[in-house]
DNA sequence: CGAGGGAAAGAATATTTATACAGACCGATG
DNA sequence: CATCGGTCTGTATAAATATTCTTTCCCTCG
């Protein structure tokens, strides 16, 4: 043991809490160097006792790590709130002719699916909401182009796909 | 592989959840146990593909496995429920590409689509119910064939509920 | 001050879970 | 019928996770 100790445990177990909600991470090994990243030199086995404490849960189709009550940031203006929801919460953005679909972590289609109603793009007429999908409806192609695009910027980097089919 | 395997899958899957839900599942092992006590002779990695594919969810606080969103106290699964409810409304299944059309009586569409968003398949990401039909976004042609199959299997089996129990 | 207790965490390891691979089994097709 | 394509599964194994054991650091008493 080096590094102080104090509230140290309850700062790291934050800093999980957060990285496993931000991205969607799917091993141990994976979320090391997530928090190690944010200054904290940890080991595996700290982090299943401390996954553990916190309650999180893996599963689920995507076999990644959950929280399980679910997120509610606070409120900032409805399109900030929509582009921090995107980074926080958008994996992928697929596209079918007019249809968009936004890849979640599990159980986070619902809150980004809440922010992007709330924007009122233009480029959306309608929403639905899955697990850890959101269906967007655009009224055509083009538009759809748009927004998915507009997503993958917010989302950071483009790794959907476009298939026209 | 000796016996028949017509909607095996499908009821073995159902076994698991309702075995899950019933008492504290720690391990695959445990649950395979259950499992083969049940009538299924399955192995580990099934188990394991069959929990992906269910979408069940493993850690908290217990360390057990957990079907996501909550447990039905009266021990009737979203699963089971949706199968009930596919045996009940349910009267065409139609596909076309990665889209699932069903057909219900008027009036029909809503319980029918709530029970599907409550059973969280992973073949589903997003619906949308009209009044006589229920449109089913898939990711994809592949698992919108898995779940046709599905449906269809369900809307022939009556009463829904399997053995086991 | 010097036990004694307890939380915290690393190292090593046991246990558990996911996966690569291959075989069996349809169903459709030519 | 032979073949191809798909799904489903078991076996063996890799990968991931939980746990045991041990040490280090505070505290709190006496």
């Amino acid at each position: 043991m080096l590094a102080p100790q104090r509230p140290m445990k309850a700062r790291r177990q934050s800093v999980i809490l957060d990285v496993v909600q931000r991205e969607s991470i799917r091993s141990q090994e994976q979320l090391r160097r997530r928090v190690c990243a944010a200054g904290f030199d940890v080991t595996q086995a700290t982090l299943s006792r401390d996954i553990r404490e916190i309650g999180l849960v893996k599963g689920g189709a995507s076999g990644a790590y959950l929280a399980p009550g679910g997120v509610a940031p606070n409120g900032k203006t409805a399109e900030s709130l929509l582009l921090r929801a995107a980074s926080e919460y958008l994996l992928r953005v697929d596209r079918v002719q007019q249809l968009v679909l936004l890849h979640t972590g599990l159980g986070q289609a619902q809150p980004l699916c809440v922010a992007l109603d709330a924007a009122r793009l233009p480029e959306v007429v309608g929403t639905v909401a899955g697990e850890d999908t959101v269906l967007v409806i655009a009224p055509d192609t083009r538009r759809a182009k748009m927004l998915t695009g507009r997503l993958q910027t917010a989302m950071g980097e483009g790794t959907g796909q476009d298939l026209g089919k």
